[in-house]
DNA sequence: ATGTGGGCAAACAGCCGACAA
DNA sequence: TTGTCGGCTGTTTGCCCACAT
């Protein structure tokens, strides 16, 4: 409401206030946003690959080069709205963001910006839809634990306990549903929990398929709130018929370019499910990970991945090496600087290339394996942030980040798998 | 077929040999590509403006100035291809465009780029579709006239003549529909064309709703082609999810500023129902509207509309004035620099602004109406193009388009209604 | 515990006619 | 000429069950 009590004016498509929950909740476990006020690093590279990952066009080789681009912006994040696609409820993040020049960079942390509250709703469920869910035949299926977990509970003295569910979806549209348990006549027989009446309705809606999924959160205002996740349709090309996707690697590139030159602000979309990585990350993790973390080949670590069932688990893998993943675009960039094998090969299910930021190393400094040489010519570059020099939620940024990018660590240490600053490239030897 | 026969290969959404006809017919009447090879003129402010169609966005203020970038490129068109969105159908073309330097500019028209070979089909009907022919309780009324001139004739000696029609659409998706003759019972009561099974499958599958319309071809190889266009739902925002408006601006600036800086390729998207305007228009076309065609205020023209029934139109109206659409962005453009009433108002419906090249002045150059007077202090600037130099199909450019932008008219003629060349500005007087 | 299929009744789709604009 | 509606079937939807995994 506005300060005279008037309702916002809120435009189809348009509607700030979307539930923060349920938008999390479609967005996926591992998603979370930096908050407002803080400090993030921006990396165009992500950016252009969500881009292509939408566009399902790869970077033209054509596409000019911006020398005055870092490969990542340190900003201010001004703002951040959560949206939600009439069409296809497709969630996604608008993020206002402003470069900022070397001084801010070297702010101290604020408090805000070290916590980071994991808005996961607790009392919900996620399934991936059958061909029976789907099919005109029949209704929902819910997973017995699922219903008594998230739905009111029923009146179990009534034949058969029913109720009526209402649910309320991110564009605040609210559907009803026939929530019904089944107790079948022969004697010893199973029950279940079904949804009838009112779903079929909601799968047409949505356009929903088997291998979709359908979410519902309990929250804490006894809510019910549904939301949807489709399925990664491989053939979803969508050559958005306004602009190329050329034009569009340019417009990212050039708005950033101009935004970086200017100190000025700029606004990007961020789309969980399309972006195969985040490209917006808080300062702070960035340079935990830049700079608080020794990464070498042959290093065993964990990464989170986002199970069927919205929960996540870790994969373990080794780190194999560590380069450029676009020299010539992107030189001395830490976007997907590791690459990795993983202990579970499910043949190209996993990326062969990772942040620093996204993994987590089972061996962290200042622990060095005894299985692993280790000759330094000096014991670390003097220009180079200090290590223990404070408490994290205290620290000071000694370095500009772009100043970082030009550092020579030629001769810094040796060895085929010596332990090395992420940014060290074992051609150099 | 490849040189060995083979189908090529064609990506869904990518196909490249739609139908030409089927999609001229979608675009409307009124839309022309121009020839592959031939020269063009592209304006970035036409290209922005089916940008900001798209998104139901307004260009931001701090979008940066390209200041290297002109109002329009003289561009040599290397390739065309039509597309129809796999989801929509929505028709649009590609484009690739290269800057040509200033020589370029000055070789003399092919006979393709005069030619213009108006690809719209002869027999083919257009029905905005009513609440009844979308509606689930009935089929298609098909006018009476339209059936005769563009449905192969039924065998009216059946009882009731009836016949299937088979016919495709933009994706070579085929449709099947009863066509029937209905004669009713009672003697001397109507008859009429219906088309009654398949009918509805194909406005579900299409989405369609009372107000799209839908249009059928019969061509010269005795095949029936079928093709939508949707209602402008003044609604349909689409925010893309991926990137904002502003880079996609800002993108669209970029790509051509840096295609113009190294007269190298760039691709482009038209979308003839998204955009308010062709920004893609023959060099010949520009050069007889800019620089042979004379226009003063209070002048008469008409303009071509497309109607209802996908025919066209003319509209009568009268210049009120000349001057910058966007002065601080484009200095000394020629988009829409014309300021028009319509004789005709109905309140907006038609653009108070419109560019040279889509009007016919009532009265051309070199015929003075003694109603206005006309007093020169010189016949014309001696480093305009010349106006009777040849024949149009062998004219060269005088100048380089660029370099007329700086003219200076100031002197060059007075009066409050003098004639003028469109660029000369009265506030200068 | 939950995906799928048969049976069945109610709802809807869809063809015909009539009528009016 | 053609948009809409009432009447009348044939098909589909969708709730219940049972059975299999």
């Amino acid at each position: 409401l506005t300060p005279d009590g008037l309702p916002q004016p809120t435009q189809e498509g348009e509607h700030k206030n979307l539930n923060s929950e349920l938008w999390h909740a479609c967005a996926g476990p591992l998603v979370c946003l930096p908050a407002i006020g803080s400090r993030v690093v921006y990396f165009p590279q992500g950016h252009s690959e969500q881009v292509s990952a939408s566009t399902n066009k790869e970077i033209d080789a054509h596409i000019p080069n911006y020398p005055n681009l870092p490969p990542q912006l340190i900003c201010q994040l001004h703002n951040v709205t959560m949206h939600a696609d009439a069409e296809t409820d497709e969630v996604y993040a608008q993020m206002t963001l402003q470069p900022l020049g070397a001084e801010e960079q070297k702010y101290p942390y604020l408090p805000a910006e070290l916590g980071t509250p994991s808005k996961q709703p607790t009392n919900y469920f996620c399934k991936t839809l059958t061909a029976s869910d789907t099919s005109t035949h029949g209704g929902f299926s819910v997973p017995r634990r699922a219903a008594e977990k998230v739905f009111p509970p029923l009146d179990y003295s009534l034949q058969p306990p029913v109720q009526e569910l209402i649910a309320k979806d991110l564009h605040d549209n609210e559907w009803k549903f026939r929530h019904i348990f089944r107790e079948h006549c022969c004697a010893g027989q199973p029950k279940r929990h079904l949804l009838t009446t009112g779903w079929s309705v909601f799968v047409s809606a949505k356009r929903l398929v088997a291998g979709d999924s359908v979410l519902f959160i309990w929250n804490e205002n006894n809510q019910l709130l549904i939301g949807i996740r489709r399925a990664n349709r491989p053939q979803t090309v969508m050559p958005s018929s306004v602009l190329s996707s050329d034009s569009m690697h340019i417009g990212l590139l050039a708005a950033a370019a101009h935004a970086a030159a200017t100190n000025s602000r700029f606004t990007i979309f961020y789309n969980p499910r399309a972006s195969p990585s985040e490209f917006v990350i808080p300062l702070d993790k960035y340079v935990k990970a830049v700079y608080h973390t020794r990464v070498s080949i042959g290093m065993r670590f964990r990464m989170l991945f986002e199970t069927e069932e919205s929960s996540v688990r870790r994969y373990m893998g080794t780190v194999t090496g560590i380069s450029d993943l676009d020299p010539v675009r992107w030189p001395n960039s830490y976007w997907r600087s590791v690459k990795v094998g993983w202990d579970e090969s499910t043949s190209g299910e996993r990326q062969p290339r990772v942040s620093l930021w996204e993994i987590e190393p089972l061996t962290t400094f200042p622990m060095y394996p005894s299985s692993f040489p280790l000759r330094l010519k000096r014991p670390w570059p003097s220009d180079l942030p200090s290590l223990h020099g404070g408490r994290d939620d205290l620290m000071w940024l000694r370095d500009g980040d772009r100043g970082i990018q030009s550092l020579n660590f030629q001769g810094f240490c040796n060895g085929m798998a010596a332990w090395m600053h992420p940014r060290f490239n074992p051609s150099m030897l």
